[in-house]
DNA sequence: GGTGAGCTGTGCAAAAATGCACAGATGAAT
DNA sequence: ATTCATCTGTGCATTTTTGCACAGCTCACC
């Protein structure tokens, strides 16, 4: 085997089923990935690729070895991960990753205090609902509401989630149906409505928390919301019902790759977001 | 990830532990390398070699990062096999292993064949004892004597390996001791001399067959060999003793890789080295 | 202490890989 | 049918990588 580097264009061009496209993904010119292709093809004399019309597929035969690429791409990227947790030095890049309305409404402001602690760590900061693919490097370290974190990340729980149902100041006791907000995947009438609610009925389903939030607010319904959304909004117009709701299983979790446990500035963030959210514990469990 | 052949280049030099023996290997030259090493390590911001006066040794951190390494290299050759297996072509090169005596007083004269069969196929012939890697690539197929083929080969038994007793034609019947001769790695006196020969004692070890052959024909001694070594070579000066072995397990295997099952030079070769034991099957059984 | 073998670092020239710009090809939309 | 957008192939200039030759270094051996 000549070059190694030709199965990370071949599994590209593979995965995206164009020159271009791949070219794109990996950060050259197109004429490269086709000159790097055609000389793998040559060197190995084997078709990988049929040319249709629409770009490049793979050919049949060629199918498990792209499987056996996309083995060796996950080596790589823990390869790399291995490298970079070997750095010990206070300074580079960390990507981190979390809910958009907890960075925006909580730990934005804290984090300036990390950017002064540590002036020569840059945050590469992803805020997204899902979680992001913590294999390929797009993130370091994530910050999550979950109840099942994912096996191959090392992580912990740093506080529980409580739960309350909230409604606009202005709200008025229903007549027939009481209206609610719910997640977009939810179908049903979720129970803590049924339990806790005369007569729920859903008009409206969100997928986001700040916009359930501002639902609320502008009297779209009542919803069920973890605590610290209004702790930190603490809008005028919403309050919280006197209702307790049972304890949640979801918490906080702050999750990372194991690879990444000696990394010095990796450390340095996690720790600094343990603290904060220890020092603010109030807003998510009260 | 930048670049995935940066891999090759850390675990080259990590295996020989400098950068000479590395390069050489890689068959570039030793300036290449040490300026790979230094940009991986630049751009990681890691140190991944202490530069001792023997040369380049791997940081304690960095061992596991070897480890790693020698998983990627493992499925990289699976790479490059997987591609030679899709290869149709009657041509390209094969690398073939046996034991040296097999080859030259049997198959050297019967491979002029292949080769005129097939005279787009280079044979790349590796003449040696033990089992060279064939997930290496060092060779394709491997014709060997042995009763256990280690299991990620595929290979059949072509046939059955039958011994006998050969001393000199001029062997004087011994007085007092039978001067035997055996395999360096038997201490004992082998099973086969206790029972078929009077007061045998180990006189010679040798570590290859044709040498044991040209032992017996100078008179050194009685030894137990495979019946074909005598077939083919047909010395005046040995004879067999009359007296039967067991039946023994050992046979000769045709062993390939898994990956390299459809690749057409491969097959070929494998289908007229199978032939042609089976049609001078005698001289291996009689 | 001298000598030689083996290894590593560096400047410069040669070679190879890459990017760029443009041409041709294909298919979709008007 | 025409236009437009998208993709691939190619010649040439540029950049990057590599090899080569030489110098310096360490260690072992005499």
């Amino acid at each position: 085997m000549n070059n190694w580097d030709d199965v990370r264009f071949f599994l590209e061009v593979a995965r995206q089923g164009n020159l271009t496209a791949a070219a794109r993904e990996l950060g050259v010119n197109h004429s490269t990935v086709a000159r790097r292709i055609k000389a793998l093809e040559d060197r190995q004399g084997v078709r990988l690729f049929e040319q249709l019309s629409s770009g490049y597929k793979l050919t049949d035969d060629a199918y498990e070895v792209y499987e056996l690429a996309l083995d060796i791409e996950a080596l790589n990227y823990r390869f790399s991960r291995k490298l970079q947790g070997l750095d010990s030095r206070l300074q580079g890049r960390v990507a981190l990753t979390m809910p958009h309305d907890i960075f925006e409404f909580f730990l934005a402001e804290h984090l300036a205090q990390f950017q002064e602690q540590h002036p020569e760590i840059v945050l590469d900061l992803l805020v997204a609902k899902g979680l992001k693919n913590l294999s390929h490097r797009e993130a370091d370290i994530a910050l999550r509401l979950t109840d099942t974190p994912p096996e191959y990340l090392v992580g912990k729980q740093l506080c529980e989630l409580h739960y309350g149902l909230y409604q606009s100041s202005k709200f008025q006791n229903p007549e027939s149906h009481t209206p609610i907000i719910t997640w977009s995947d939810q179908a049903q009438v979720p129970s803590w409505a049924v339990e806790h609610l005369p007569a729920p009925s859903i008009r409206l389903h969100v997928n986001d928390l700040l916009a359930m939030y501002k639902a609320v607010e502008a009297g779209l319904g009542i919803a069920r919301m973890p605590v610290y959304m209004h702790n930190c909004y603490r809008s005028p117009k919403v309050q919280q019902l006197p209702t307790k709701l049972p304890k949640s299983k979801w918490g906080v979790w702050l999750l990372s790759h194991a690879d990444l446990r000696k990394t010095a500035r990796v450390q340095a963030l996690k720790q600094f977001l343990q603290s904060t959210l220890e020092q603010h514990l109030a807003l998510f469990t009260a």
